[in-house]
DNA sequence: CCTTACTTTGTGCAATGGATAAACAAACTT
DNA sequence: AAGTTTGTTTATCCATTGCACAAAGTAAGG
């Protein structure tokens, strides 16, 4: 049995229409979305008194004429529920409450919680709990609960390998909603960290984009039209392990030369003990020290950026994106990467490809994991309301 | 202005809905149509009705009765129209004219055409021509032509570069227009060869598969949800440009330890000089010493699949495919690539993706680039002649 | 300041068209 | 003869559309 088309679908749809614009271009008139969506004037009206009383709109007041009657002015009534996104990093779990256009209403860090899977969870369950307590009263509540991990998330939100966590097929999704009976997203990282900046950073201009989660491994997510394409099991993304030198050294993966051997935090950290410098070096050490132009820690820096451009040149190659967004823990070092990355791109990729290519660094300000799978959340709410 | 949804979309999108399901599981009746389809029995049968008058189907007389009156068994008018498929190659040029299911009425091949653009494209033409000539008469005549070309194709149909052709910007599609005064198609070959695998060939069962086009250089076409896949501007699947090796030789892109260095046709005869074997090597001879067992043909075969293999990793890794097709001409080494290839992979990727994934080899008496770029024509075709 | 003509916004209502359910006729099986 | 399956017909439902219309504004002239 297949999906079938009837006049209840097409309603659906144009509601969706209506509510996207209103979401997108706020405030509106519904003369305006008429004209705007090609919609009829009536068609809207009807639309709009729905989405009125199920609180997902509400009328502003009067708004500029035009030279005839002032139009009423509809906005998204952002409040009328709040979503839950959760980074669940290696050494911290950083969560927000949103409001249903992803604004940050409150934010909680945990450092260094406990690294074995029942820890870690009590304290998600502990972060997540007051997020949920302090939340403003409102139509919906809390509507729904996303969280990122660092690691490989089957579609069933189960999280099958966390190398840097020590995870190993933990049904996290599953215990969490068991937990606060509420929708949950489990995602990876580097997904969710696309989705954010795809929505809320600096890709938000662009529907076809490659976020490039650098950290301690990496790792990438991909967004084809807009939407977060996630691979037949959802491992896509999996370019840490793509080999740039099939004679180089064993990665852990069991391939040879992974890309990440080469161009991650961690790599960056063990060329700083082969130039001799101290141990229990950390990226902010090796940032410390470029800015104070230390001549070991700029070149290190400088080589991490070639090698960083050499994979993105790879995946260009593969999927001709509008978009490289390098993210994660190495977009700090922007600065010093920014233009050995760019520098090795332009001068080994074909032709064709840079005319068109922008490559952008995440902007740390702005915590884009969290806020990716909060927007997740968002959207599966947002369809499953309009869905009758 | 946006799209926006009516009952006409409605009707549309159902009346699609109800010819491919002839199309694709026929004979069939009204009454199993609506069942199948979960549409009502009348408005399958005015569709029905419809599709007749617009000449796409027709009743086929009645059909086996499952206990009560005999059901009318519906047919795909597959001739209805004829598509032209033409896969443009370094030293031939290939063509077929199919009916709407992609059966081939007729073939033409040319060997080793003029390589110039001009000359070629006289060739091309008088193929085409015949072609035409010799369809039979139908309803709709030719319903387009698909043209595969070796190459870097823009979305607007212009070959920008076919470095074995030497061709560097040419308008090829709106040449072919201007010639037949048809739609044309102009795709990259590896594009056309994935499709066609996907529709004709191994991929039949998957709709989301990498198609590995390894002949004189490498190329890919990616099929993402039954589409293919084309990048922002039209140039994915450059993977025969990803560097596996960024300390190895230099490439003609500019970049080093290309895949294609390492897993064409053209490194194999490369490899043929270095084991000292006579000049003029070609690919069917390196097939034929290893058949008699050579040691020195089937070392080089075997170290090709190894290289093969790790590119193809790299593939997985990013895409996560349900299935890889490896085509075009190394295909025809099956034989001895397919192990090394094979062994390659599940050494070395992540053990959660081999479980899953299946790899295949073309089958060489299928013309994929020609019977795709055909099945382009004809989809376009479908979906144009049910706009209305 | 008032009047008049014109614009723009938003609602109400009949018409349109496509899907659906149910009744029904035709054709077949048991 | 009774029951089944197929395919058509008919009345009904429902969402969009186009148009009329009321409400609420602007602009210009006296």
């Amino acid at each position: 049995m297949q999906i079938t088309w009837n006049q209840q679908v097409v309603k659906k749809e144009n509601k969706t229409l209506v509510l996207d614009l209103i979401m997108n271009s706020f405030p509106i008139s519904r003369a305006d979305a008429a004209q705007k969506l090609g919609l009829n004037k009536g068609t809207v009206s009807s639309l709009v008194s729905e989405l009125i009383d199920e609180k997902l709109i509400f009328e502003s007041g009067p708004g500029e004429s035009s030279g005839g009657r002032r139009p009423v002015m509809l906005l998204f009534n952002q409040n009328a529920g709040y979503s839950i996104g959760v980074d669940l990093g290696v050494n911290y779990i950083y969560g927000v409450l949103t409001d249903l256009l992803g604004n940050i209403i409150l934010e909680k860090n945990t450092e260094n919680p406990g690294l074995s899977y029942k820890d870690a969870l009590r304290e998600v369950n502990s972060l997540i709990q007051e997020l949920i307590d302090s939340a403003p009263s409102s139509p919906y509540g809390i509507i729904g609960i996303g969280v990122g991990a660092p690691g490989i998330v089957n579609k069933e939100g189960d999280v099958l390998l966390a190398p840097n966590l020590g995870w190993r097929n933990v049904s996290l999704k599953r215990d969490l909603e068991h937990a606060f009976n509420l929708p949950v997203i489990v995602e990876n990282e580097a997904n969710a960290g696309a989705y954010g900046e795809k929505k809320f950073g600096v890709g938000k201009d662009y529907d076809n984009l490659i976020y490039i989660s650098a950290g301690i491994g990496i790792g990438a997510g991909i967004i084809i039209n807009g939407e977060l394409y996630k691979g037949i099991n959802g491992y896509s993304g999996e370019v840490g392990h793509m080999s740039i030198d099939f004679n180089g050294p064993k990665c852990s993966c069991g391939n040879n030369g992974c890309w990440e051997l080469y161009a991650s935090e961690q790599s960056l950290i063990s060329k700083a003990g082969s130039f001799g410098l101290e141990n229990e070096m950390t990226l902010e050490k090796i940032i410390n020290l470029a800015a104070s132009e230390d001549e070991d820690a700029l070149s290190m820096l400088k080589e991490t950026g070639r090698h960083l451009g050499l994979g993105i040149i790879n995946i260009i190659n593969a999927f001709n994106p509008k978009q490289i967004i390098i993210g994660n823990r190495l977009a700090a070092a922007k600065e010093w990467l920014s233009w050995d990355v760019k520098q090795t791109i332009n001068k080994y990729t074909l032709p064709f490809h840079q005319t068109e290519i922008d490559i952008s660094f995440s902007n740390l300000a702005l915590p884009a994991a969290a806020l990716g799978v909060s927007a997740f959340s968002i959207e599966n709410f947002i369809k499953n309301q309009l869905q009758i």
